[in-house]
RNA sequence: GGCUCCGUCGUCUAGUGGCCCAGGACGCCGCCCUCUCAAGGCGGUGACGCCGGUUCGAAUCCGGUCGGAGCUACCA
């Protein structure tokens, strides 16, 4: 009988959420949606110096976010809790027990610096690594070196053979034997290392598929042999199946540093990327839904995704190219859904009185509901409205003329807009095309002045910008008061002069 | 140095021996549309790192070479 396929997510709560950490995230979300995997979430805290709470609830509010959800693991809980390594110490402690007895990890008294020396004086290179000194440590020796204060850290004994895997994504991989050094599971206190409690908790949680970042991949042999004891003390069923994914690089040829912003998955929330364009872009890291489609939504990705179509070379992030993905998705939202994603970075700039629609008061989105398809069509970033619908808002006194707006304007500017209130005023109906033919007539066609310089001057009168959303239908919304209003302050400010 | 991974347009990729003098997307350039800006439409730019081999035929298979990257902790 073959084991259910199970999947994880298990980052350390260090620092703010990478878009790498997420990209791996996503990739096996989406491998355990598709398979019908259950998805587990865990927590790696085994580095008290490193990891934080606050990382931790941001990894949470990551997640929640880009709507990649989580079968069991912390918050939602499961049968191989508990789900934090913090609070599994007393499994780590019985396993690295069971392992030194059955003779697959030993007591390391060498400190680092020794081991070098060693090296030196063997006339190999001082970085080769740690060199099983302590393989045949006689309880003699143990006894002095107890005495003296030292505290062990556990190694695990590489076997003298080499270590082949079918990598998911990279086909078979070998490391040739003796290449990979015994390896610390302890520290000298005996807490738990990450070398340890990783492949310990994906046995005893039952992982059968690990997918994650190429950095791991030379880490892969050791916990390979480790999981192979694990087998063999009865603790485990098998050994999972890894695959390893591409980096996510940056400028120049290097991985996506943590101290470049464009890391941080909340930089780009808050410059308004949509969950589903971020979803969508993070996914070509590596992969292709098809050969002539890179647009498609987190469902259609769970329908299409498998690990082994994955590329395993390393991906630039463009933010080019993501946020004309995440344009894509603005322009597949049903309008009023696009109108609701607009309130909260309206309401940060001070546009509108509430972060929610359902607390807007009417005017506020009746403005939206009708300006916000206006929009939809020129925005690649949800920030962006607070420029291009600022003017809604703003008291017909207040609007604030662009410097680029007003040096456009000619010296019969002035005229034009004189020219524009007459027409204005005496129109019946306020609506577009009404606004429009009058002013076309009033303008071009009797003044003769081309459409691009008529409107011009109307447009800086209205919205204070050089770029705007539609003229005509931004004035049928704003209403004949405030249009007239802006055009008579314009007509009698001094700059125009 | 050792180990391991990777190598198709500037970038992300499609391509698993003939459909490829290599397709799509982003970017860039031009044109059309047009009240600004977008969107949209049309067109253009631009790549199989190199050398051998296998084969009637190679981006695809093999060998070598060059280049890039990661790891080489009592971090994860």
């Amino acid at each position: 009988m073959s084991s259910p396929t199970r999947l994880r997510f298990c980052p350390s709560p260090t620092g703010v959420p990478h878009v790498g950490m997420i990209r791996t995230a996503l990739f096996n979300w989406a491998y355990a949606r598709h398979t019908g995997a259950t998805f587990v979430f865990r927590i790696e805290d085994t580095d008290p110096a490193r990891d934080s709470e606050e990382s931790y609830l941001q990894l949470l509010d990551a997640l929640r976010w880009l709507g990649l959800d989580w079968d069991e693991g912390v918050e939602v809980g499961g049968p191989h809790g508990p789900y934090r390594q913090s609070e599994r110490m007393d499994l780590y402690a019985m396993v690295a027990r069971r392992l030194v007895e059955a003779g697959f990890a030993y007591e390391s008294f060498s400190t680092p610096e020794e081991v070098e020396a060693r090296h030196r004086a063997a006339g190999r290179p001082p970085k080769l690594g740690y060199d099983g000194y302590d393989r045949s440590t006689t309880p003699e020796q143990r006894e002095a070196y107890l005495a003296a204060g030292r505290r062990p850290v556990l190694r695990v004994r590489m076997p003298d053979q080499d270590i082949a895997f079918d990598d998911l994504v990279r086909g078979r991989v070998v490391f040739k034997a003796g290449s990979v050094p015994d390896f610390a599971i302890t520290r000298g206190g005996g807490q738990p290392l990450y070398t340890l409690t990783n492949p310990v908790d994906d046995a005893f949680m039952r992982i059968s598929h690990v997918l994650r970042g190429e950095d791991l991949l030379s880490s892969t042999p050791r916990q390979i042999v480790l999981h192979r004891a694990l087998v063999e003390l009865g603790l485990s069923q098998s050994v999972p199946l890894f695959g390893h994914l591409p980096y996510v690089m940056g400028e120049g040829n290097k991985k996506l540093s943590k101290r470049d912003p464009q890391s941080n998955l909340f930089h780009h929330r808050d410059r308004g990327f949509l969950p589903e364009g971020l979803v969508n872009y993070l996914a070509l890291l590596g992969w292709s839904i098809a050969p002539d489609r890179d647009v498609f939504t987190a469902s259609e990705m769970v329908a299409a995704f498998d690990v082994a179509d994955v590329n395993p070379n390393p991906a630039r992030f463009d933010l080019k190219k993501a946020e004309a993905i995440n344009a894509a998705h603005m322009r597949l939202l049903a309008p009023a859904e696009f109108a609701r994603r607009l309130v909260r970075p309206l309401h940060l700039a001070g546009l509108v009185a509430a972060p929610e629609w359902d607390r807007l008061d009417a005017r506020e989105q009746a403005i939206l509901t009708a300006a916000a398809p206006l929009v939809q069509q020129r925005m690649t970033l949800l920030g962006e409205a607070v420029g291009m619908l600022g003017f809604f808002f703003a008291p017909d006194d207040a609007v604030d003329f662009e410097p680029a707006a007003l040096a456009r304007l000619l010296p019969a500017s002035r005229d034009l807009l004189e020219a524009a209130l007459a027409a204005l005023l005496g129109l019946g109906a306020w609506t577009a095309s009404d606004i429009h033919g009058a002013l076309d007539a009033a303008l071009v066609e009797a003044l003769g002045v081309k459409p691009r310089d008529a409107f011009t001057p109307l447009r800086t009168a209205v919205t204070g910008r050089r770029v705007s959303p539609p003229l005509f239908e931004s004035m049928e919304i704003l209403g004949r008061e405030s249009c007239l209003a802006r055009v008579e302050r314009l007509r009698l400010l001094p700059e125009l002069d």
